[in-house]
DNA sequence: CTGAATTTTCAGTAATTTGTGAAAATTGTA
DNA sequence: TACAATTTTCACAAATTACTGAAAATTCAG
């Protein structure tokens, strides 16, 4: 498959980003001639237009299932697998944010928790406690917010992001009108 | 510099993370046994601590200083260079956030823009164009909010984070008692 | 059930990233 | 200014990660 030169140069770019979002430079690339193309790809095409050799595409297409980044379908009369990207963008950040959650921020919460309940032997490992303590709880707020995303609608995501400078205001608002 | 079994555990661990977070294995040991002790560090109790070369500590500090993530002083009497964290998570949490966004979005914001600006020269680009128009868009939201997520105190920023379930709520309230 | 089409696995190699020691540069005090 | 302490740089080595082709496994139409 021939990409264009559009695409081309924002196949290149994410390449780039790739490793710098936890994929790696193929990932990147091939998730974004995913995204950018109409039609749903087959690992040939994918294959001839990053190229890079068939058995390449095949890990990285797993590993874009593993995200849940690709829906697989069939095309009526043809055997080979194809795939393509949710339509809808808010869907992808809302997948890639529990993704990353996932890969993130849940071990060190299960590793903080470990340390939390251990028993400190001496004050350095108390303030190191505390200090483990801060950071248990901001990534558990974290999780809370990234749970709250997933049952948004697009919809109501996209309202919410676009109050951007207005999130401090409503905070006040709150404070003063509904809880006192 | 010697650490104590708890630190040591917790250091291996982010070390595994730090790659995760694009950082790397290093770099999430030193910042680990930073944050982790109350008292600043010179460069040879880190490399002391950790088991690695001076040389390799000193690069170390230097991405470090370009993340924004420690903080240099100088003990009376003591011609070393020492460091620590900010005792603020909260700020630690802002930074990186800001920082992840230099790197991770920016550089696409840019290319997207970019895209932007060409003329499709078929139909195939018209989509390609459509589908980076909307990445595009969401990403400037998120870069808003880390813009005003760098405005906020970090009680502020805690209230916020602390409500959670509620935001899904407050949006509600906002649109039906504010906006009309 | 058979076999051609398709996908996956995997061992070896290639590419990239990370770590080291030695030397150069910088710093600050006497 | 001189020089010892300290930090930084950098070429090379070590370690890790990514890619390939060939072979194995799976799938499905006939």
């Amino acid at each position: 498959m021939k990409i264009t030169a559009m695409t081309q140069s924002l196949v290149l770019h994410f390449g780039e980003m790739g490793s710098r979002w936890g994929l790696n430079r193929t990932l990147g690339q091939m998730y974004a001639v995913i995204v950018l193309t109409e039609a749903p790809l087959n690992a040939d095409q994918i294959s001839e237009a990053l190229q890079i050799s068939r058995s390449n595409v095949s890990m990285g297409l797993k590993e874009l299932k593993s995200w849940n980044l690709i829906k697989l379908q069939h095309i009526p009369g043809d055997r080979k697998e194809y795939f393509s990207a949710p339509s809808d963008i808010w869907e992808i950040a809302r997948t890639l944010v529990v993704e990353r959650r996932k890969r993130e921020l849940d071990p060190t919460l299960s590793t903080l928790r470990d340390a939390l309940m251990e028993q400190p032997s001496n004050e350095s490992d108390e303030y190191t406690q505390m200090r483990v303590k801060q950071m248990h709880d901001l990534m558990e707020m974290v999780t809370l917010w990234t749970n709250e995303m997933q049952g948004m609608s697009s919809e109501k995501l996209a309202t919410l992001l676009k109050m951007g400078e207005g999130i401090s205001k409503i905070l006040d608002v709150k404070d003063k009108l509904l809880l006192r």
